[in-house]
DNA sequence: GCAAATTAATGATTTATTCAAG
DNA sequence: CTTGAATAAATCATTAATTTGC
């Protein structure tokens, strides 16, 4: 093996110029996880105007003290500028549809899934996949820790009696109220394996390349409510 | 606003039959984080062999005793099939060259940089995107807690008299342990925000399309060690 | 010596936590 | 203060080492 250096792409100072038009960048996705460089794929030129600090924009030291930092420059010459519009701000009618999706029982979509709501709510603003990826992520995580907080509140309200002080806020600061009240249900059904796919494949066969638009039904009737 | 039911492809008996050679699959990357659909979109046709039962192939409950289960069945139907050839299996060419990378400072590559890590990679056997990705994540996870441990270690073994009782495993089962030792030196510089892309979009404007091959210098020099 | 059983590593996912924009 | 975005921690699951019985 020869491994020369595979160069990757190090424009450090190039960033630290101004605005750094950088290239593709790529976060890493928290909650369920992709790979940075997935994200390209799906929007392989980014609108993003200029922008010349979009957020902090930490200012890359200079120093380059040891070898540990050299990732961290990376980081902020390619990673920093594109913040384009900075963050999605979903429309009322994209909530509701998130929303129903959510209550009718969608907690992780899929990619395909995500395609499918990210185009369908295209229709009622500007939206991407990571968009809809992280309202999912958050707002399980959210209604989770409401639903933590609630029963604590009912438990707490229903046993006053065992208190000496009633605490205004159950908070719950230094325990480590470990999976207490899993709540949603049926969630620690197993975790099912996937499979990703990547692009640097050096092409061992082909499958899944069907766009699996088979038989597709709704995700749940959903009567006219309120205005629709 | 009309919001249909916009099909979220449900085909839930579909994947219990046999091998159900699902669509495309996706996960949700975990550490860092990658929106699930991005993947389908690097690599559009996974090759994929049949492969009757992967791995565990949960066995989707036939009830559905809820409007929540329905998600779940849909995960079944979906993402369990395309296991493929289970997991990566690193050659040691390619580990050499990742502990190198990670060594050389190099902590959460963009996407563009595990682009290219994989690509070099590739050349040693069969590799994706994400397993690059997740090499880092896990590493940098497993080398944090390592040096955490022997810091701990260290710290009992060095002012061992404090301890009425030397334990042999500092493994400090109860305590919260928190934030202790945050180890790798300048980690918490703050989060430098990336931008994502995405697949869906209404077509704004057009930017980044050079995929950022500017000035790419090399990782580190990395002087001919061992064989190479 | 080899194969089944067990254990140790580690690849892959999910959940929790944090940061920061509006 | 709410919540979108991102990271880190915890967890699960599978593969490789290792051990054990024959």
């Amino acid at each position: 093996m020869r491994l020369h250096h595979l160069h990757v792409a190090y424009q450090l100072d190039k960033a630290s110029s101004s605005s750094c038009p950088a290239p593709s960048i790529s976060p890493s996705i928290p909650g369920s996880a992709f790979p940075a460089f997935a994200l390209k794929c799906l929007r392989p030129l980014a609108p993003k105007i200029s922008l010349p600090e979009p957020r902090k924009t930490i200012a890359p030291p200079d120093f380059v003290p040891r070898a540990r930092n050299v990732s961290k420059l990376l980081n902020y010459a390619v990673q920093v500028p594109t913040a384009g519009t900075t963050r999605w701000n979903p429309s009322p009618e994209q909530i509701k549809v998130l929303e129903m999706l959510y209550r009718g029982g969608m907690r992780t979509p899929n990619s395909v899934q995500i395609e499918r709501i990210t185009e369908e709510l295209g229709k009622y603003g500007r939206i991407e996949g990571k968009n809809v990826f992280y309202w999912f992520q958050n707002h399980k995580a959210r209604e989770r820790q409401k639903q933590k907080r609630a029963a604590l509140l009912t438990l707490s309200t229903l046993d006053s009696s065992s208190l000496p002080s009633n605490q205004t806020k159950v908070d719950m600061p230094d325990e480590k109220k470990k999976k207490e009240l899993h709540d949603d249900g049926l969630t620690s059904c197993k975790r099912r394996c996937k499979a990703w796919g990547d692009g640097a494949g050096d092409g061992d066969a082909a499958t899944e390349d069907a766009t699996d638009d088979d038989v597709t039904l709704e995700l749940f009737p959903l009567r006219p409510l309120g205005k629709a």
